[in-house]
RNA sequence: GCCAGCGUAGCUCAGUGGUAGAGCAGCUGAUUCGUAAUCAGCAGGUCCAGGGUUCAAGUCCCUGCGCUGGCUCCA
């Protein structure tokens, strides 16, 4: 191995550090970093420690504690340390990855037995000693042969196979030491342990080996670290806005949604105030199809397992489907819409000039997904999609596509998310061709780069019988889920035999595009609940307005106001009860609603209301401009 | 499905192997009040289910179910 003496050449040199010429007699870069929040450099759009040696020209450029990189740099050394850590309360455990995360990191071990909460807490002591020991990471480079026997010397068999698996032209590897660990690793690092000042363990989880459920389950600890205390403390204040804003909590709390233990696991039972906003939605669905040329229809939840057969499904999806029998006959609950639609399109002849056809369904489906990963509204067994199946031409393709992606920012724009998305490509478990799989594959390319919007490539993530545009919604805490999706098909309309007449007189085939705007009705909902903490719009508020009078000599009148209120469709609830005003305002505060309306004496007297917003601010008016105030919060699509 | 933790009143949660508890919500009564909780009383339990250990189990052990956090998978 190569041994470099860094006070060699004690030699001037001239640098350049964060656009700054300096001459130095330094030997490496943190010799001419005054930056005391630097934890490592960029050399040539390269990342290296503060402790790479100088040299004469170099442009160098220092990345500091609370930049995103110095930030992930952090991180990663904190997992390192946390490894250490680990390594001296627990011999036995032997450490396998442990890379920074978007917000925080982890390390994976193999140890024969769990770590507990109390273990938690002695490792984040000990990592607490090891960042005031101020021990420095130390970078060694070594042949790539001589790092496997070192690792394998030491008991570390899965250092030895992450080595053994990389690239045949891979010869040297980097090795960063700080106290009593060694860990394979690319770095950089911060130059020493102390420069970690806050951190926190979050949690203990199973994760398996290379993320492949057919390998060994290894421990994984979650922790986080940041550039200073204070941002520390920040995302923890955000973890804890998180927690008030679970859909599961405020489904409970509003009056929402609950799920039943007798029922059944991942399957949403709707309360009445749950109701009323899902059909609200769905009624602005229907809508929004009917204005763009979408036909309503209605399929069944079971079909005949021979169709499922024919689609490919029984090959592809069966693990996910539910079966039943009748008449001794197989039928498969649908897990999609689309096998329905395709039977409406083959139930006539269809000639060029019928397309496009679009189809559109709130179909309810069910899947049986693993009984570890249903999480509230946000994956559940059973739910309803805003789905639709539009039978066009080929020519007709990228207009179809560009049309769908035009619904969805209209759409997303009316609540208010922003997004971002992405193309996922042919996954491994798929059918048909190679040549149909580029041709879809490019359309949707195509649409997107017509629109000028960015997307990335998610390879592999594709459904079954075509690729997709995937459309991840950021909610108001900036966390993304996927709701709508855009898929092209060029499959089923072959393995349906379906086509048209075109104005040849011959027969062709159609192309097929399966899209959802919201995805699953539920999980929208659960998003929505999400991003704005339960404080939903006006136009799909359940309760719009709570009518609540001062004392009994207004109940008389706060009952007229209510009745002409919600003949007016304005949605209600009469507070009569014999309470203060503060605890009925306090009430229907902790229920979201919108407006408080408030019927005193005076009211009474001069025939108004005062209407107060969730914002405290109040006005006194008649209930027709009440009334007026509340049909202008309807969106027009 | 896998790993770990958890399961007590409608909700949030106390509870040392020895009589099942609190706050809020609910109900009843009093109070008639102008912008985030009026007072008093009452009622509320298969301590997730089944089995085991024990003189005795909410508490200890086993199995199942469910939930939570992850992993894999996904709208």
């Amino acid at each position: 191995m190569p041994t470099i003496f860094y006070g060699e050449h004690m030699s001037q040199r001239t640098v350049t550090v964060d656009g700054k010429s300096i001459s130095t007699d330094g030997s490496i870069i943190r010799d001419v970093v005054r930056d005391k929040r630097a934890v490592a450099a960029r050399i040539d759009g390269r990342l290296v420690d503060l402790s790479t040696p100088l040299a004469d020209g170099q442009d160098i450029a220092t990345v500091p504690a609370d930049s995103d990189e110095g930030v992930h740099i952090i991180r990663h050394s904190a997992a390192h340390v946390m490894a250490e850590a680990v390594k001296q309360l627990f011999p036995d455990a032997k450490p396998t990855i442990g890379p920074a995360t978007e917000d925080g990191f982890y390390y994976d071990f193999d140890r024969g037995q769990s770590f507990t909460p109390e273990d938690l807490e002695k490792i984040e002591k000990k990592m607490e000693e090891l960042v005031k020991a101020d021990l420095p990471f130390i970078r060694k480079d070594m042949d790539r042969q001589e790092a496997a026997a070192f690792f394998r010397e030491k008991g570390e068999p899965y250092k030895v196979e992450i080595i053994q698996d990389m690239d045949d032209e891979v010869c040297d590897v980097s090795l960063y030491e700080q106290g009593s660990f060694v860990d394979l690793c690319r770095g950089p690092h911060v130059p020493s342990t102390g420069y970690i000042k806050a951190f926190k363990l979050l949690s203990i989880a199973g994760a398996y080996w290379r993320g492949d459920e057919k390998n060994r389950m290894l421990q994984r600890i979650y922790g986080t670290a940041f550039g200073s205390p204070k941002d520390l403390k920040s995302y923890l204040n955000f973890l804890e806005e998180a927690k008030k804003r679970d859909h599961r909590k405020l489904g409970r709390e509003l009056d929402l949604f609950m799920f039943s233990d007798d029922a059944g696991p991942g399957l949403v039972i709707y309360m009445p105030k749950g109701g009323r906003l899902r059909s609200l939605i769905e009624e602005f669905e229907k809508r929004l199809h009917f204005r763009r040329g979408y036909d309503i229809v209605y399929g069944p939840n079971i079909l005949r397992g021979r169709l499922w057969e024919i689609s490919g499904h029984m090959d592809n999806y069966k693990e996910n489907m539910y079966f039943t029998e009748l008449d001794s006959q197989l039928y498969g609950i649908k897990p999609m819409n689309c096998l329905s639609h395709i039977m409406i399109y083959k139930s006539k002849v269809r000639s060029y000039r019928d397309l496009p056809l679009r189809y559109f369904e709130l179909g309810s489906v069910t899947r049986n997904e693993k009984s570890g990963v249903i999480h509230g509204l946000l994956r559940t067994r059973q739910f309803t999609q805003d789905d639709a199946h539009i039978f066009c031409r080929p020519d007709q393709l990228i207009e179809e596509i560009t049309a769908i992606i035009d619904m969805v920012a209209e759409v997303m724009a009316v609540f208010g998310f922003s997004y971002d998305m992405e193309i996922s490509t042919r996954p491994e478990q798929s059918m048909g061709s190679e040549e149909m799989w580029n041709m879809a594959t490019q359309a949707l390319k195509d649409a997107l780069d017509k629109k000028g919007l960015p997307y990335d490539i998610n390879e592999g993530d594709g459904a079954f019988y075509g690729p997709k545009i995937d459309v991840k919604i950021k909610d108001a805490i900036g966390r993304s889920w996927q709701c709508a999706t855009i898929q092209c098909d060029f499959n089923l309309p072959e393995r349906f035999d379906i086509h048209y007449v075109g104005s040849d007189g011959e027969r062709h085939r159609p192309v097929m595009l399966h899209r959802v705007i919201l995805g699953s009705i539920e999980r929208f909902i659960g998003v929505l609940i999400e991003h704005f903490a339960g404080a939903f719009p006006v136009w799909i508020s359940p309760v719009q307005a709570v009518v609540m009078n001062i004392t009994d000599a207004q109940a008389g009148y706060a009952a007229d106001v209510a009745d002409r209120l919600r003949k007016s469709d304005v949605r209600i609830e009469l507070d009569a009860r014999n309470e203060k005003i503060g605890y009925k305002i306090r009430e229907a505060r902790q229920q979201k609603v919108p407006y408080m309306v408030i019927t005193g004496d005076r009211e009474k007297e001069e025939g108004t209301i005062t209407v107060r917003e969730r914002s405290g601010d109040q006005q006194t008016m008649t209930v027709d401009e009440f009334v007026k105030i509340v049909r202008e919060a309807q969106p027009v699509v």
